[in-house]
DNA sequence: GGCGATCCTGCTCATATGAGCATCGGGGCG
DNA sequence: CGCCCCGATGCTCATATGAGCAGGATCGCC
């Protein structure tokens, strides 16, 4: 296309998209035909000389969940729009709100859904209706109980996604991670605490977020480890955690005497899973959410618009 | 509209929009109606959540050219889009571009061209196009030779813009202000003098930008005024200059001695122009570019989008 | 300069869209 | 309790748009 034509297709746009003419219209101004007009329009588009936005808390990039589909083998995509958002805590709210659209439009509705716990599911847990499902039975896969600073938002998690699904929790009453090998395998073995995993592990639907692997991690803020501790995992390579399992950029474990002391589903268990739902959201975790996908610790994938173009072309 | 429709219309617009789906088929998809669908797009164009965006440097806002036309009064306005620029030197150049465009394009092509000088209409002078037309005149409107920093660009100006339309330039041989009136009166009376202001008095078109008042001005860049000359016309209330002479917000006169020892066209044998066209843009410049297009010193304006947004809204 | 390949143009025709209207249904009022 | 009014709905029909094709200009290549 020469110069005059991309003038012209300018010309042609405005007059299209912000005078509202019709394409003949705009032949007759410019002394074009109408077919000239239309393809004009079409190389405007076809070009990137027309941006079209969505612009709404809750809209979505459909084009770019295609390609997430089809590019990195998901089952499904859930791709909030960025634009127009304010702060991180904007996205992050958008995203736990699409996780839960996507959770309440989820067919067959879950009968025993299987959850992480941590900032971004807690959110989600919040933005959920009352009604959203009619008796889901919600199981915690990690340990994580009362030692973060604000206690009980792993219990709230799965009680608020509980009630609000008309049915109950149940809830993994363990350290995410444990000092000593010796007891975790006894806390493993404790009769109700066996009995949940066994449980968790029969869900049919896993929600679930991961960590970056830095000092804010809700590891380090509840105290399961130090900042020395984290440094030392980054330097072994950990991009992120998931269900508490530090993992690097395959998405493999980082640590194996760490991961040994952490207790809940194993990442393996995890994979199994018929339908894994990871919400990972937000510029420090677009390392990990790209581990978790390579590594298909998720089958559907709710995040924002930034994280997926990285996961696509970065 | 309620919160379901709302959502509903977002989706409809991701489809249609993102997903190059027909109406009917979201129909199908949602299980609404394809009129409905119709009906969805519509509210949510009118209520904003879409966004189309034409992205070239070249493009311009229609719509806002409508209502500074509707509503200011002018004869003509050309704004031009700031989607996606960077610098303000960037905004500048798209607007010294428009004005080229627009004068290359004006009919009937004029035969005698008044010409202020600066900044922008160096650069309005550069975008040209060789034989932007046959044979045009053009005249220097105010005085200022030699004494800016670079010599000769108001010489080069309109040296250029001639060349370009192959015609010829006459220049006024004098300063832009005198320092005595006397003297102003008597260069005012040489013969070449006011033989070079009769011919800008019988221009048909005349073209010419307006200056901020502070001390970034080009007048105090070429010496014409000192620092404490420009903060003392700001408190008198002025908002910027026009062919050298300073206004205030509603165009009058700030100083009537420095006015009188300033050299050139009147603002009010400015103001009798057939055809006046004033080139301003830039966040700088939105107070002076009111007060030109309040008080009518301009048929046509050529300028950015934020600034007229502030003339329209502000 | 002749020749074919390629791109561009303006057409026909099928499809998608929007305007305007009859109908339906729910809430306020006698 | 029935009636009416108003907004929402789904239609008919006119219009706008896009796909595909045939003729013609343009270019490189011999």
């Amino acid at each position: 296309m020469d110069e005059i034509d991309e003038l012209l297709s300018i010309r042609a746009a405005e007059l299209y998209y912000e005078e509202n003419k019709t394409q003949d219209e705009i032949g007759q101004a410019l002394r074009l035909t109408r077919w000239k007009v239309g393809r004009l329009l079409a190389q405007a588009k076809q070009r990137g000389f027309i941006r079209i936005e969505i612009l709404h808390p809750r809209a979505r990039r459909l084009p770019i969940e295609r390609r997430l589909r089809e590019e990195r083998g998901l089952i499904d995509a859930i791709v909030v729009s960025s634009a127009g958002v304010g702060s991180s805590e904007e996205l992050q709210a958008r995203t736990a709100q699409a996780a839960a659209d996507y959770l309440t439009a989820l067919r067959p509705v879950p009968r025993t859904l299987g959850v992480s716990w941590g900032r971004t599911l807690f959110e989600i847990s919040q933005q959920l209706r009352n009604g959203w499902a009619v008796g889901v039975n919600v199981v915690q896969i990690n340990g994580g109980v009362s030692l973060n600073r604000r206690p009980g938002t792993a219990a709230a998690t799965a009680v608020g996604i509980a009630q609000k699904g008309g049915g109950s929790a149940t809830l993994l009453p363990s350290p995410a991670i444990l000092e000593r090998l010796a007891t975790k395998e006894a806390i493993e073995a404790d009769r109700v605490v066996a009995g949940v995993i066994e449980l968790a592990r029969s869900a049919d639907v896993f929600l679930f977020s991961a960590g970056a692997a830095d000092r804010t991690s809700v590891h380090v803020e509840s105290g399961y480890l130090s900042e020395a501790d984290v440094d030392e995992l980054v330097r072994k390579g950990a991009v992120g955690d998931v269900v508490g399992r530090y993992i690097d950029s395959d998405g493999n474990i980082v640590d194996p005497a760490l991961d040994a002391r952490t207790v809940g589903l194993t990442l393996d268990e995890l994979r199994r899973a018929p339908i894994g739902i990871a919400v990972v959201s937000g510029p420090a975790k677009h390392a990990v959410a790209d581990a978790v996908v390579r590594s298909r610790l998720c089958s559907v994938l709710v995040t924002d618009e930034s994280t997926a173009l990285h996961l696509l072309d970065g």
